[in-house]
DNA sequence: CAGGTGACTCTAC
DNA sequence: GGTAGAGCCACCT
């Protein structure tokens, strides 16, 4: 047991998202460790049952929201991301070209 | 063990 | 930028 389970890992990666931030799947599961497991990284949220848990952060690789539109989480979502200061326009989120730019200075070019 | 599903990603048209 | 097809992994029936 003496490796931290995956899902620890990827939660960890998204625990770690700056507020106001936002990252993709793959982005997180890459820094947790998982890459190629994006799917994996989406089962652990839709499973996941921490509040505090700032999930509303992981977006697809396409900055948009990876739910079904008019779906309950989708607004969540949606607000939350709002709240922080994200702009959200049509279920697309705007500026995720920056977070990639800033990817490196976030968690560091390791 | 095989088949189907999903908060995904990539490439091609 | 949107649609379509294939690949991918973990989980459920």
């Amino acid at each position: 047991m003496a490796d931290v389970s995956a899902n620890d890992r990827i939660l960890a990666a998204i625990r770690s998202i700056p507020r106001g931030q936002v990252a993709g799947y793959g982005h997180v599961a890459q820094r947790a460790g998982l890459p190629g497991r994006a799917r994996l990284v989406a089962r652990i949220l839709s499973q996941n049952d921490d509040p505090r848990l700032p999930w509303h952060r992981v977006l697809r690789s396409d900055g948009r929201i990876a739910m079904p539109e008019g779906s309950r989480g989708y607004r969540e979502q949606c607000q939350r991301l709002r709240a922080e200061g994200v702009v959200v326009e049509n279920g697309r989120v705007r500026g995720l070209a920056a977070v990639k730019t800033l990817d490196e200075a976030i968690w560091g070019p390791s």
